[in-house]
DNA sequence: AAATAAATTTAGACAAATCTAAATTTATTT
DNA sequence: AAATAAATTTAGATTTGTCTAAATTTATTT
């Protein structure tokens, strides 16, 4: 495997999470994401596709190769792997670990990163309920909705959050929602699209649409 | 405390290990140890010059300022924190840890660092056995010898050992000399400089010049 | 102390990564 | 389908870190 620098590693990485979205990823789309300018993401294209990364053709957008998709799964494998050591070794709250994965992702020896993946015992998801790679690359996709889209009176298990902040985890906090928690759906309000919801064996408690929208559980 | 790129901080660690030796580096010297240029050094010391790290005068050497012993202590830390968390807790042997750590070193996140360091349980030396500096920079040099020095008779303890090469390391697990060891130098021979050692209560063992002169004891 | 050698610095070039401003291509409107 | 707007690319500049080759300074020899 051959090594690409922090720059080229976070283009790639955020080609890889918009084509999620999007499938074909644009030079404004992009630039938005890495907060840097149209011209400054051209000039990467160029690069990357140059190094067959990249299916490009000047104004038609860019997409990963399967070598690109690789290396971006990659990065992301280092990225989940520190976030879980950070959190689960180092104590380090849900919403503080991404900014210091940012920088520890680009360490990319492959001996260390599989070493520290035996250490903490395979971990297959990050604090934040997003699946790991695995030392080949391969990601388990499990099918995931929102919970605003969970039937009533059907038990699910959170998967995962969306978003990262300091200020959901709190809230999840207090409401005692966390990755792994059994949760069902109690009632739904169309006046405010919130939600009442049962935890375990607990009383139900209420979750607003914004909470809500951002908690995803397995479909099982 | 302001950030410095990766480059700098070699050239400032670089500085820092030369001047103990040195008291004063000259750019020669540094291009070897960087493996650079003659003109990449002026360059650089320049810059760091302008930042306050470095006291440099045009052909007369340079040395750190105390600012710049500041940094070169925190780069430090970071890599013996590391070596010290790949060794222990990843299982990484002796030889390997030095090469992985110079890119982790550079991740200088002030809580990362502390919280690794309070994780490992503050340990005081690396797995060479050098001083770990702690989070306000305090280094603790303790007085070391080279066994060659050692008194005939006099039992101490393995300080440091200065090859950090998988030969000495594969010579000295043969020998069961770890850090830590407590030696006793029986005898010194003239001829070929080679000594016997006695290592607890086992019997006397023989270890050439060569390996001898690698092995630092602590003086007390 | 002049000549020579060694060390160091300067001058100018280059690659990587970024930017601004202008030009071009594609998309959208009237 | 022209005209206009939006998106994208190109051209040229800038910064960082590096280099080679030439010039300069310091050290060493005869």
């Amino acid at each position: 495997m051959l090594n690409y620098t922090t720059s080229e590693e976070n283009y790639i990485k955020a080609i890889y999470h918009l084509q999620k979205v999007d499938g074909m990823v644009t030079t404004n789309e992009l630039a938005a994401e890495l907060e840097s300018k149209p011209a400054s993401i051209t000039d990467m294209m160029k690069k990357l596709k140059a190094k067959k990364l990249l299916n490009y053709q000047p104004y038609q957008g860019f997409r990963l190769t399967a070598d690109g998709t690789k290396v971006a799964l990659g990065i992301i494998r280092r990225h989940r792997l520190w976030e879980f050591f950070l959190a689960e070794k180092l104590k380090f709250t849900w919403d503080e670990v991404h900014e210091v994965a940012e920088d520890l992702e680009h360490v990319s020896n492959k001996k260390l990163i599989d070493k520290l993946d035996e250490y903490l015992g395979f971990p297959r998801v990050d604090p934040h309920g997003d699946p790991i790679p695995d030392a080949n690359g391969k990601i388990e996709i499990s099918k995931k909705i929102c919970i605003t889209e969970l039937a009533v009176n059907t038990v699910s298990t959170v998967a995962s959050v969306s978003d990262h902040s300091s200020e959901i985890l709190e809230l999840l906090e207090h409401k005692k929602i966390a990755i792994g928690t059994k949760v069902e759906v109690k009632k739904k309000f169309e006046f405010d699209n919130s939600l009442e919801i049962k935890i375990n064996r607990q009383p139900v408690i209420t979750i607003s649409e914004q909470l809500a929208k951002n908690i995803f559980v397995y479909t099982s």
